[in-house]
RNA sequence: GGGCCCGUAGCUCAGCAAGGAUAGAGCACCGGGCUUUUAACCCGGGGGUCGUGGGUUCAAUUCCCGCCGGGCCCGCCA
């Protein structure tokens, strides 16, 4: 009854055993198995933009470990007009709003073009985490020819088209519009153009720039009217009337997951494919959008973004692949905060491959095994790395005296019987990730330190004892005596200590700190805190 | 109008897509250890009708159907 383990137990191996079960059928030649997954190109990459990359991805790395050459191309819809300017990038790219994002300057001046710049965000963060790719962009496909045979075939069969739309979708508007889009030559914007006829013969289309209502917003045209030549990249296919469609085809493409937000487009893109270009189009997968804390989809241009960038400040490229990989289906909801945790998962996950964690049963263990293999794309260390849980380096960074960082959390490792490699660098890249994160989230809880009368004397009596005492533990043993002396609790006189040095009401043993902070450094920050006591000396962030 | 997701411990969630043993984790809580207090760390403990009603099965948190509650996507473009 039970089955043989497939590949490397996970999803990804059995979805690579379907395809190859229905490329067989289909009689289709197994040389190269093509996956591939789609870059926007109009705005900021956001976490999500990753997991279409790593899900289409890892099924490539499970072809491949089954014996078989497969690629994934990454495709960069940069044929596609801007319609909104994002937050965050200047607002005298209004001026460029429609037309196609590969012809829009890039802002930032590094790259040829806008569309260009920001798929680069993406491809800079596939190719941290090992992922490799065949990078196209549809400005080059339509540029180059790619689909002029498909396009023809098409527009041959618009109305045809049309109806597939309107029965998938209930949508009427193709039954009677080209299902294509012209650059207008005159004002350089692709979605103000209406094609009005098509010239087979001269692989020509007539159009007039007549505006268009995008996001509730009218986009006006210039009124221009001129003929465009589709074999020449003067326009593109709509996306959802077949652009996908001449693309799997073109490109031979044999699986491609998508997120449930373009189902209706892929659904329709299906029959095109079948229906008028005859060609079986690829398995898809879907899964559903990271929706951010308060459960609403990501917005790529409402100014939160949470690009790979940001993930890969605090957690290391394969816990990014491990949030992508773990779960196929299923909303989840996401948050910075959730780094952490993934990081301590990836040990975990590293402690049961190399079976210092044992699973009693073998097909979960290597399941969970595999999981952490495709997170390292396959390639795995060779020994497990040492582990640390998160949370304590985090909170050692955020008591790290500056400077000295990175020694200083050694040594406490060491301290707390952690038996640390001194020059890892696996290790170091963990610190690092800590320290990033405890600049950037200090995770303040107490913003009352309101002193009362007794606690600010007593504070004041203990930085007479700074000034002199040089020894930790007499600095120690002066706090307790200091804050009883003035009934002042211990444990408060501590909280009040641990928040105005630290931000949080506890912290590492004071005196050893304080002397590692430097004793001068500790009175200025006293006396500013007693200075500001009225008011809460900190804010609250994030 | 069409489609999808979620509901598991006080809280946040994992496990479900290849059904299988006493259902797990973190936080919180309680007790202990270590530390010249706090914190951290370690050990132990309590705590769950797996939303609900059916069905399939030797076996359902897991698969199927209905219902209740929360949320998302699409219906213009991409």
């Amino acid at each position: 009854m039970r089955e043989q383990i497939i590949g490397h137990g996970t999803w990804y191996d059995k979805m690579a055993v379907e395809i190859l079960e229905r490329e067989r059928k289909l009689d289709r030649s197994l040389d190269l198995i093509r996956t591939e997954m789609g870059i926007t190109a109009s705005g900021f990459p956001h976490v999500g933009s990753l997991g279409d990359a790593a899900r289409s991805f890892a099924v490539t790395l499970a072809l491949r470990n089954q014996g078989y050459n497969s690629k994934m191309i990454a495709f960069s819809d940069d044929k596609d007009g801007l319609r909104k300017v994002p937050a965050g990038i200047p607002p005298s790219l209004k001026k460029y709003l429609g037309f196609p994002v590969s012809s829009i300057p890039d802002p930032y001046k590094c790259h040829e073009s806008y569309g260009r710049h920001m798929s680069s965000l993406l491809l800079e963060a596939l190719d941290k985490c090992g992922i490799d790719y065949q990078f196209m962009t549809g400005s080059e496909a339509y540029r180059n020819g790619l689909f002029n045979k498909e396009i023809e075939t098409i527009l041959l069969h618009a109305k045809r088209v049309g109806e597939i739309i309107r029965e998938e979708v209930g949508q009427e508007k193709f039954i009677e519009a080209l299902p294509y889009f012209a650059v207008c030559s005159n004002c350089g914007r692709i979605y103000t153009t209406k094609v009005y006829e098509f010239l087979p013969k001269e692989n020509k289309l007539l159009y007039s720039c007549e505006g268009m209502e995008i996001k509730g917003q009218w986009m006006e045209g210039c009124g221009h009217k001129d003929e465009a030549d589709y074999t020449k990249g003067e326009g593109k296919l709509s996306w959802k009337a077949g652009e996908f469609a001449a693309r799997w085809k073109v490109l031979d493409i044999r699986f491609e997951p998508y997120g449930k937000d373009i189902a209706d487009s892929v659904r329709v893109n299906d029959r095109i494919c079948q229906e008028i270009l005859a060609y079986a189009p690829p398995i898809h997968a879907k899964y559903e959008l990271f929706l951010d804390i308060s459960g609403k989809r990501f917005s790529k241009s409402a100014g939160r973004i949470f690009s790979p960038q940001l993930w890969l400040r605090y957690g290391s490229p394969q816990s990014l692949l491990l949030l992508m990989l773990k779960r196929f289906v299923g909303a989840r909801s996401l948050s910075v905060t959730d780094i952490p945790q993934y990081m301590n998962e990836l040990n975990e996950l590293e402690d049961i491959h190399f079976g210092r964690k044992t699973i009693s049963d073998e097909k979960e263990r290597a399941k969970l095994s595999g999981l952490y293999k495709y997170c390292w794309v396959l390639k795995p260390p060779a020994k497990p790395n040492i582990h640390v849980p998160y949370n304590l380096l985090t909170y050692l960074a955020k008591v790290a005296p500056k400077d000295s960082e990175i020694d200083f959390i050694k040594e406490k490792l060491e301290a707390y019987g952690y038996k640390i490699e001194r020059d890892s660098k696996d290790l170091e890249r963990r610190i690092e990730y800590a320290l990033n994160w405890a600049q950037d989230y200090p995770e303040i809880k107490e913003t009352t330190t309101r002193l009362n009368t007794k606690e600010t004397t007593a504070l004041k009596e203990f930085i007479q004892t700074l000034e002199i005492e040089e020894r930790e533990n007499q600095l120690q043993g002066a706090i307790f005596n200091i804050a009883r002396k003035h009934e002042v609790q211990p444990s408060r006189f501590f909280q009040i200590l641990y928040t105005i040095l630290l931000g949080v009401p506890q912290g590492p043993r004071l005196g050893p700190y304080i002397i590692a902070m430097e004793r001068r450094n500790v009175i200025k920050a006293l006396k500013r805190a007693i200075k500001k006591k009225e008011n809460p000396p900190f804010k609250i962030e994030p």
